[in-house]
DNA sequence: TGTACATCAGTGAACGCGCGTTCACTGATGTAC
DNA sequence: TGTACATCAGTGAACGCGCGTTCACTGATGTAC
């Protein structure tokens, strides 16, 4: 797949090859050894070729988290089923509703560290289409919220999922919370999810 | 500082040094520049002098990954005036505790946004004595939940708090709340805390 | 249908850089007598 | 108290490396006539 089925001096589509290659060896090698070298020698390709498509490093970098944004948004949509968010899905209660959110989370980061970190922790994010790929995967969830928690619980709550799932993700992915295997990850982020959203704060909602 | 007051062929405590010019730098340029070179050079010391010191440049990391959950722990003590965290301490619930620990943890990231990069994102961990220092301080947390919850409650509570204000540090770190002010900062780790940490697993705990 | 030519998307060599690490060394220190 | 010498903690130069980026180039493509 690397030094691909390519025998013309023109490659065809090098920008979206480049992207897979970058993908590739992102969740291979890890976010901090992605190299333009790399990639363009993974896609086969001269060290310069990539210069062609992006404008220099940081440009491809944007394009790897806003894909991972994307992905994500579609993730989340796929999860619930509901695809615009707004009306209210089948489960009654909120835990029952973020659970599968908070799995495919903690999933997409297992699945793809490298660009969970790069999504997370870098300074690329600045770019306007990683803000605007970002916001509306943020989007998906803050609607499911909106459904459930009063107007003067929304943004606590909001932040708190939040950050509640990039910790349990970034925990997993560091490896300090042991090495489970993926059917443990998911009851894992079930029962922290369901024990930490405690609904008390809903209306009449009391103890089990 | 940096070149500084020495004049003799001998340092006198480069080792000491070389951590505290690290950890200068570290918060300064991010966890990512950290370079053996530039710490010898911020210490005013030739190239290779750290070798004397540190094995390579990963036992210079792990020592400063040490240092860093070390001086955490110091500040859990100090936050909840508990050194030993088995008494029950005067907040009687749970959030109550945990909020003060919330805010010390997030209010060290900000403070030391490289060095806490380097803990918790890092390979280095691996290392023996940042486990051992790493454990320590997570124990402390550990007591404060362990005289709330259930014996069934504490794992994943535990867990949840963790990744909770692991997410919070983060995220703020990253910008990705916006910029707000040191005391909005408390503000908003107290409310998302008091909001997380639902207490209706408590017994007999109901709504507000 | 055939040819001239502009444009596009690659190549290969080279640039300067900072890095981690090793080498042979040398100045300072402390200990034995 | 003074001197010889081992040991320690530095120096400066050099190594090979991979990186991002730029340069002048060339092969392939497509369009105008």
């Amino acid at each position: 797949m690397s030094t691909s089925d390519r025998q013309s001096y023109h490659h065809g589509d090098l920008r979206a090859a480049l992207l897979r290659s970058a993908l590739h060896l992102l969740d291979t090698d890890g976010a901090d050894a992605l190299s333009l070298r790399a990639v363009a020698r993974h896609a086969g390709v001269s060290a310069n070729a990539p210069y062609r498509h992006y404008q220099d490093k940081e440009a491809l970098l944007a394009a790897l988290a806003t894909h991972g944004f994307t992905e994500l948004k579609a993730r989340f949509e796929a999860a619930t089923d509901d695809p615009d968010g707004t009306a209210a899905s089948h489960p009654a209660d909120l835990a029952g509703t973020l659970a599968p959110l908070a799995r495919t989370t903690v999933r997409y980061a297992l699945d793809h560290p490298g660009l969970f970190h790069l999504m997370f922790g870098h300074p690329c994010v600045s770019h306007a289409d990683v803000h605007a790929a970002s916001d509306a995967a943020q989007a998906t969830v803050t609607a499911r919220i909106a459904a459930f928690a009063g107007p003067e619980h929304r943004e606590p709550l909001k932040i708190g999922v939040w950050a509640l799932v990039h910790g349990l993700s970034l925990l997993l992915l560091d490896g300090r919370l042991g090495d489970p295997m993926p059917e443990q990850v998911d009851a894992l982020v079930d029962s922290v999810t369901r024990t930490m959203i405690g609904a008390d704060w809903l209306p009449g909602a009391t103890a089990p």
